[in-house]
DNA sequence: ATATGTATAAATGTATACAATTATACACGG
DNA sequence: CCGTGTATAATTGTATACATTTATACATAT
């Protein structure tokens, strides 16, 4: 089951139908059966039953008992409405940041600006991609730094839960560039310790993705 | 096992590991074994399995492989932190309500806040109790009125998982007077379309109920 | 031709059996 | 007395077997 070594057999199941749906294996609606699967990955049903289950709680699955798994899906709509809200919560997780973040942790941001632009510059086809993990990796440690593990759970769902959708969504190059020089903006802001700096220009830097997504008539 | 009678094996036993966690029959860092569990309720270990795998997800349970399922403490900054993300959130969604809110959620509210006020009235020792419930109620009515099945079941896993500490958390037949109050001004923005009140009286009612809390030394 | 009913197949739900891992008890050597 | 090592028990992880529910196919009746 190529690489997810991992954990228990549950666990790798469990993220492999989740790449799956993410990478449009299985599209919504797909019925998932736990036979089929489990003879696919070569395995029993019990492990994939159980990242059913999981995927179920992630919102990433329906079960209809007795009848089956099925794909959910996340409509425009939920993208939107994540955003809504990422759009006050990241202002607050900056805020929190700005009270808690360590030493390392800014340092960690910094190098991860610095990829960043490293990848920006480099004008591949791939290039996007890393970009999109840096900027996912820079939301990550910003909320670890938070200090409240409530706001970065639920910040790392609504991140996992965008993310099946944002493969679809193409980041042009002037807006990865101005949301590098927005992190920057943040990161300065944290490090000179302005909190309510930090969490005004969190907010306004996922309306800055919002307005990007609409602009390529996402909604 | 009680009246836990709906959906399979495997739901029920959630609802009642659950329960026995919310009312503190198992606390914080207990153990719970599959194999006791389950001769407990009558059922094998399978569905025990399953409903710990869920509570996992829940953030109610934590396991550790191959060790055990353990009970996840919450801790007073867990519920500061919650209220802290609601006194944004619960804004969002009295603005959103008030977009598309139906005439029949209209009625639902009218009702419970009458409720509210006639349990209020009664000043039994139980009292409390049903106040409590038609809190719930309103805030739950509002979570589905806003439209976003992605608000709505944020909003509602943090109730469930405010829950568990608020059975400590007593509140005063002032505050629960004021609150009622207050459940009738959002009420009443919304009714005439004023989604900026709304919404501005939703942040604050939350950050009263902080206030509250604050009052009786939670933090 | 459509609808209904029944038999069969296939899927999920649950229980049990076995494997792998971890905890416990106790002996032994320092 | 303390630490280490090993045997045993207990617990979780996975596979399989059985039960129950749901889907499919086909025959029959209207």
């Amino acid at each position: 089951m190529e690489d997810y070594q991992d954990h228990s057999l549950s666990s790798r199941v469990f993220q492999k139908i989740r790449d799956d749906i993410i990478k449009g294996k299985y599209q919504e609606h797909d019925e998932l059966r736990e036979n089929t699967i489990g003879k696919e990955l070569g395995v029993s049903r019990t492990p994939v039953r159980e990242a059913l289950r999981q995927l179920e709680l992630e919102g990433l699955v329906s079960i209809i008992p007795n009848k089956g798994a099925y794909v959910t899906g996340i409509s425009a709509k939920d993208v939107k409405d994540i955003y809504a809200i990422r759009s006050t919560l990241e202002g607050l997780c900056a805020r929190w940041a700005t009270e808690n973040i360590t030493e390392e942790q800014l340092d960690k941001l910094d190098e991860i600006v610095l990829l960043s632009e490293f990848h920006m510059k480099k004008e591949g086809k791939s290039n996007a991609e890393q970009v999109a993990v840096m900027d996912g990796r820079f939301h990550t440690v910003l909320y670890e730094a938070s200090g409240s593990r409530i706001l970065s759970r639920t910040l790392i769902d609504f991140h996992k839960y965008v993310q099946r959708a944002r493969k679809s969504s193409v980041v042009s190059e002037e807006r990865a560039r101005k949301s590098i020089r927005e992190h920057k903006q943040i990161l300065r802001a944290i490090r000179d310790k302005d909190a309510e700096l930090a969490e005004q220009l969190a907010n306004e830097h996922i309306l800055h993705v919002i307005q990007n997504l609409r602009r390529q008539g996402f909604e």
